[in-house]
DNA sequence: AGCACGCCGACT
DNA sequence: GTCGGCGTGCTC
């Protein structure tokens, strides 16, 4: 029997996983009739059927390596034969991979992520089959040991050179090493350590390649106020409890929730289980990874897009063999293969960012409750801006909601003005109102730190010609070229096209004629070094810092006082502390409000909400600048009076009226082709077939507002049904009346987040 | 996702 | 005359 026997050791062979909820999972057997069906991390649709030879025994979660055409790949055992496909295409599993299975929570997880967003099992496996080399054994490493048999009477007698004895020596007091360390420490060549060996006094073994490991410093716990203290204690029960929940936890920007949810992942450590903390990418900063590090005395494992496929490899494996306790990371890591997992923190949930907009759509916010519910454990939902949808369940009582009312510490939450732009204009070819000048220059007088916020990257978002007004646009999308003036070249924001900026017209071939229309942070950095000749200015957005690594140096130089004045775009906005910045400006807050999608008054909410709360987080008062055209709109009218909850009400309502989510579902149905009247044609023909019934309406087909991207004309049509209809066979129903060509996609977007 | 099979332009 | 472009179709 092939049945896993060496590694078994290595993980339980309970099969048990994702913590007590597991252990009385049914056991599917599977039959000896030697047939199983594999799913594959391909877009395939089902599980393909393969023959078990007699030698194997194969159990449901297993990772086996079967054919597939001319290639082998891993794939997952789900279940039984469908039995359906002729028997003479069926081929064999190669062989059981070294892992530890899919726990029976994770393969539930997937099958129910594909049945929601109406994607193929195979795809969603993908995401939990990212690492594949973490499914063979691990890596090992021959290390040098003295053998047991040289012990000093046996070496008597023995002729020993100098350099012999150096090693022996050595390795009487230090652990094994590889080769070339024992050869280094002892003053020795490799050579005289191999020659040991073949004497038989040093030993050679295989073992698992070692990792050096962090050394644990103290835990330091901070002091807890009164409201995080019993938000905690809520937390902490519910760990304990065990079970499935979903909290929200609710608290103004540094009031403290990062210590309040610190806690439960605590508990989470102390019953010897694991925890995840999911956050969007840009918010997993250095800052974060040390306010952790502060609390535990370790570091977590982190998760995101930058790891090495080293340090990916040995993640994935140090998860599912519950080495690691916490693990943070983006939205791919809730397709981790937790051995134990006891609690879910999301943080930031009402951020995009957790939403995939490409490949299977999927929102890790949402898949992140269903992870928890599969699981069986308790999850928490942290922001100071709560999505309507979360602030809709908390309100129905299908979450829980804890709140934190005041900043923790005495800070105060920064007072925000509004700057009529219709009354003071900024100078022409300016952006900043002279009241804004003034306020700026008595800050920086005071030697305290100004952000400039303004979420648009390059030097002007349009340049057109001033002869004959040819607009620069890019050649596989319907979006302006953006000029990037210190790279001199002009780029595509939405598919990364650059080209240099043309010495002529291309359509009148007029030369020096090019006019820039409206501000990005590069023209804003250029009004701000004239203003401000004599202060360190710097631009903080995602192409002047490229990395991550850029992204925290620029962080702990503004951190640190380094910078006077910050331009920058969203990624400033996000998870940062700057103790020394008091003044927020944001230069253009109608910017997201333009164009007026369903979610362009909560999204614009909650990113001007947090942005004005990077001011005055210590102990010096912060206030926010918001410049405007539209003083009155909703919007600004609740970012000024800091009426939080009197906004969500208002929109809430509004929603609520029009059915939209929370209060009603959306599908998206994105029609695409190179072929714009094929593209055409076929999102005519889904209208056409479009469902007619109670609780369901169907708008569209309507060119995209990019209604061409990369090369593609896209076409979308949205459906909106009451809550609680099963939309998706509703949408599978209607996907199915219509044939497309195969030149034309259709993608599905259930919960779509954005409307592009 | 690969990989092959299959029909139309610039090269040895 | 071939090499090769990627459109279309299949993989248990």
């Amino acid at each position: 029997m092939q049945r896993r026997d060496a590694p078994s050791s290595e993980w339980p062979a309970d099969r048990q996983g994702d913590g007590p909820a597991a252990a009385d999972a049914p056991a599917v057997r599977v039959d000896h009739d030697a047939t199983v069906a594999v799913l594959l991390p391909l877009p395939l649709g089902e599980a393909y059927d393969y023959r078990v030879p007699s030698s194997m025994a194969l159990a449901p979660g297993d990772f086996v390596a079967v054919p597939l055409g001319k290639r082998t790949l891993a794939g997952v055992v789900w279940g039984k034969a469908r039995g359906d496909v002729d028997p003479g295409k069926l081929r064999d599993v190669e062989r059981i991979l070294p892992a530890p299975p899919m726990s029976d929570p994770m393969r539930r997880f997937v099958a129910w992520v594909a049945a929601y967003t109406l994607s193929p099992p195979g795809a969603v496996l993908r995401m939990a089959m990212s690492v594949t080399d973490a499914l063979e054994a691990p890596r090992t490493e021959t290390v040098y040991r003295l053998a047991p048999a040289a012990t000093p009477l046996a070496l008597a007698g023995v002729k020993l050179t100098p350099a012999r004895r150096r090693v022996l020596d050595f390795l009487r007091e230090a652990p094994a090493l590889p080769l070339v360390d024992v050869a280094r420490q002892a003053g020795v060549g490799a050579a005289v350590v191999k020659a040991l060996v073949d004497a038989g006094w040093v030993e050679a073994v295989q073992r698992r390649q070692a990792r050096a490991a962090a050394p644990a410093a103290p835990a330091f716990r901070p002091t807890l106020s009164e409201a995080q203290a019993a938000a905690a204690a809520d937390l902490v029960d519910k760990v304990n409890a065990g079970g499935f929940s979903t909290t929200l936890l609710d608290g103004v920007p540094g009031a403290g929730k990062t210590e309040v949810y610190f806690e439960p992942i605590a508990a989470a450590l102390a019953q010897g289980r694991q925890a995840l903390v999911l956050l969007p990418e840009i918010a997993l900063s250095t800052q974060w990874l040390d306010r952790f590090a502060r609390r535990f005395g370790m570091r977590p494992a982190e998760w995101h897009s930058d790891l090495t496929s080293t340090e990916r490899r040995r993640t994935w494996r140090d998860v599912a063999e519950k080495r690691a306790g916490v693990v943070v990371g983006a939205r791919s890591a809730l397709f981790l293969p937790f051995a134990d997992l006891a609690v879910i923190v999301v943080d930031e949930e009402h951020d995009g960012a957790f939403k995939q907009e490409d490949g299977t759509l999927y929102n890790a916010r949402d898949m992140a409750v269903v992870r928890a519910r599969l699981s069986d454990v308790p999850i928490v939902l942290a922001s100071a801006t709560p999505s309507l949808e979360t602030v809709a369940n908390a309100r129905a009582g299908r979450y829980g909601a804890l709140h934190l009312p005041d900043r923790h510490g005495g800070a105060q939450l920064p007072g925000v003005a509004v700057v009529d732009l219709r009354r003071q204009a900024p100078a022409r070819g300016r952006w900043l109102a002279p009241a804004v000048v003034t306020a700026v220059n008595e800050t920086l007088a005071r030697g305290e730190q100004v952000l400039l916020f303004l979420n648009r990257r390059g030097y002007a978002p349009l340049t057109l010609c001033r002869t004959c007004g040819h607009r620069l646009q890019c050649p596989h999308c319907s979006a302006w070229l953006v000029e990037h003036r210190f790279r001199g070249r002009l780029i595509c924001h939405h598919c990364g096209y650059g080209a240099p900026l043309p010495a002529a017209c291309p359509s009148c071939e007029d030369k020096d004629s090019f006019v820039p229309c409206g501000p990005g942070v590069e023209r804003l950095a250029e009004e701000a070094l004239a203003l401000f000749p004599d202060k360190r200015i710097e631009i903080f957005a995602s192409d002047t810092v490229g990395s991550r690594r850029a992204a925290q140096a620029m962080v702990e130089r503004i951190a640190a006082g380094e910078i006077d004045l910050v331009i920058g775009t969203q990624m400033a906005a996000k998870g940062y502390h700057f103790p020394l910045l008091t003044l927020v400006v944001v230069v253009d807050a109608d910017l997201g409000l333009a164009g007026g999608d369903l979610r362009a008054a909560e999204r614009t909410f909650q990113l001007l909400y947090q942005v004005a709360g990077r001011a005055g987080r210590a102990e010096k008062p912060g206030r926010a600048l918001l410049q405007t055209h539209i003083p009155d709109h909703p919007v600004i009218q609740a970012l000024a009076s800091g009426e939080r909850d009197q906004f969500n009400a208002a929109e809430m309502a509004a929603r609520e009226s029009a059915g939209w989510p929370p209060f009603g579902r959306l599908v998206a149905i994105i029609v695409s082709g190179t072929d714009e009247a094929a593209t055409d044609d076929a999102a005519r023909a889904l209208a056409r077939a479009a469902p007619v019934m109670d609780g369901i309406k169907v708008l569209g087909p309507a060119p995209a507002p990019l209604s061409l991207l990369r090369g593609r004309f896209r076409r979308r049509l949205l459906l909106r049904s009451q809550r609680g209809l099963k939309v998706q066979g509703i949408v599978a129903d209607w996907l199915a009346q219509v044939t497309v060509p195969p030149s034309v996609r259709v993608q599905v977007d259930i919960d779509p987040y954005s409307f592009m």
